[in-house]
DNA sequence: GTGCGCTACTGTATCGATTAAGAACTGAAT
DNA sequence: ATTCAGTTCTTAATCGATACAGTAGCGCAC
């Protein structure tokens, strides 16, 4: 940015002041030449204009306008991720892009805010020009969340714990992965093994046990407690399905959890991937080993992105309406609220394909 | 935005100098009870924290802070197409992960600006609060694109036409297309057709004729340039190369192009795409028509995508550094720069795979 | 007890616009 | 001649913070 403070330059700034006394006119005419044709008339304005040009003024400066507008027409975006990492998530660029579809016709602006190196630096969330914020996946004490409640600007939270203060639009996490899990026990699978991104924001990768399942994200600890219910409901401990968390949400990782948990002493038959990327990288490990799919392993992954109904063979996964989840998040700041903020929570489906069957005997 | 106009309440706004009362003290010491904690006594701080906190104040405005430290730390990013195409875009959302890599770790914001539905509608640019911009791919004369350099601020333009006032990062477009036709026609081909994304703002689909072919886009303009330079070295007219223009890139495009090309009386032997994606349509038609590829049709891309290498065939495609252009463009801006513009021209390179051969006998 | 340096705060000018209300003028109708 | 309604432009209040220079108070050295 140059630091290039306004207050360096020795010449005084071009202001709108400055054209209104070239031209001997009052400032507010020259700030209607810009923002209000209707209000003088076209010759004038037009000699303005010129006249600005000619003294290299950049039009009204946009923060005073904010300021004294009260208004930004823009929406500030927080993930979880870095914004470089978010960028290459399928899920996380489809809401981006729901959002951008609704807001783009309203013109209305959408701020990407970095989240730090350092999470609890909150400066980039407490100094953002925004007139509301959407936050994807943030876990329920981030710092990033607690920093865009406490701005008292209208707030959405996608797939996150609820808050009062805020609306909310979400899926449901939980019964997609119960339904799962009992059609592939019903069909003899007893060793299930699970594939997830991060529980935790330590960049930890690894088994996790009991206590790591209880997630910091509300979105994990529910599809954890899916996929307990399904299993329990089969006759098996949920201590005894290992879970191997990988720190970012990527097909190498699936490669990497795939491959340790298939080297366990019991090998699972099931493996329950919580997004598509990692299912992608988990089938690559099991072709890579000559494991035949399902015959040897059943895959199955979460999201149902384009790609999954592509791969080879046709991944069984939960399809969750990504998109939509932007689109109504939008729609909700768009459209404002009064009272309680609004909150929907919307359908997911199991997608089966030829990446599941029955277990091997 | 629910119009929310500030001036809408009733009760007056809580400000830091409704903090400043009610704790006796200046509105100097609220504000830097926030911003800088050095200057006051821890107790006081917690003091005042708190009574903010009780009277639900927000913290200090981000459009007044802006407004009186004259810096945003925003970058404004501007592409060609509507937003949630240019997220599907693959390189247009490198180019963006390429400048988050950088403006991240400086806590720099980022700001999608929207092209409003009527192009000339330039709102979203000039009431933008930013810094800089960055202008991705725009026509000459685009209204954003000169919205955006009449705000006087510091303005990088990536894969544009350059201009004096504004730095510049784009990638050698002619070069690599001479070689690969010239490398073709070494191998037999006389009849190319060229694949493209659009050539001019009116969302036309269908052959370009050679005035069409002069497009307002740098990038198109230069491709073209270096495919004629390349066919006329083999004795072959430009005007004689079809060339065939979808409104949107994207592999259904790239299907019907292809199909439009190879329906002609004398069908190419060799399709030259300005994207993998469009190759990929391309492709696609290809094998639907049971057309072996090379053998009976010759496909190439453009950018090499991590997918290129993975189609089947593999793609023969020309690498350019899509995500180092976003990394430059960034940079230039966090380093800013007082005299002449920086202006960095990328170099690209053939990428040959087996979706190109010899020509058919 | 004077002077020095330090900490902890205060006073106030300033950032650059927007907008409601009002004034001055023109022209037409009564 | 008077009223009325439009235009077209002006006046002035206001948005909410930041940062620099200044001051009060205090402890300490000599």
């Amino acid at each position: 940015m140059g630091k290039k403070h306004k207050h360096d330059d020795k010449e005084p700034a071009v202001t709108l002041q400055t054209i209104a006394d070239a031209m001997c006119v009052s400032r507010a005419t020259v700030s209607n030449a810009f923002n209000r044709p209707d209000q003088l008339t076209p010759e004038l304005r037009v000699k303005i204009l010129a006249k600005a040009k000619e003294l290299k003024y950049g039009g009204p400066d946009a923060a005073a306008a904010v300021l004294r507008k009260g208004r930004t027409d823009t929406i500030g975006v927080i993930f979880t991720e870095a914004l470089a990492y978010a960028l290459t998530d399928p899920v996380a660029l489809a809401v981006l892009q729901g959002i951008a579809r609704e807001t783009e016709e309203a013109e209305i602006r959408l701020l990407l805010i970095p989240t730090a190196a350092d999470r609890a630096d909150t400066s980039p969330v407490r100094d953002a020009v925004v007139d509301s914020f959407i936050l994807w996946s943030l876990p329920d004490t981030d710092p990033q969340r607690l920093a865009a409640l406490a701005r008292r600007l209208p707030v959405v939270i996608v797939d996150g714990t609820p808050d009062p203060e805020a609306a909310w639009v979400g899926i449901d996490d939980r019964s997609g992965l119960e339904e799962l899990v009992g059609t592939l026990a019903g069909e003899g699978h007893r060793r299930f093994g699970v594939v997830t991104w991060p529980l935790a924001e330590d960049g930890v990768t690894g088994f996790a046990d009991l206590a790591r399942r209880d997630s910091i994200y509300a979105t994990a600890r529910e599809r954890m407690a899916g996929i307990r219910t399904g299993v329990e409901a089969a006759g098996i401990a949920w201590a005894d399905v290992p879970v191997y968390e990988c720190a970012i949400n990527s097909q190498e990782n699936g490669v990497r959890a795939a491959a340790a948990l298939l080297d366990l002493d019991r090998p699972p038959t099931a493996l329950l991937c919580m997004s598509d990327l990692l299912a992608f990288g988990a089938m690559q490990t099991a072709l890579a080993r000559g494991l035949a799919i399902p015959g040897d392993v059943s895959i199955s992954g979460f999201d149902d992105i384009p790609a999954a109904a592509r791969s080879d063979p046709p991944l069984t996964t939960i399809r969750q309406p990504y998109e939509r989840k932007g689109n109504i998040a939008a729609t909700f700041l768009l459209q404002g609220w009064t009272d309680t903020p609004p909150r929907t929570e919307l359908a997911t489906e199991v997608i089966w394909r030829q990446s599941t069957g029955h277990a091997p005997v």
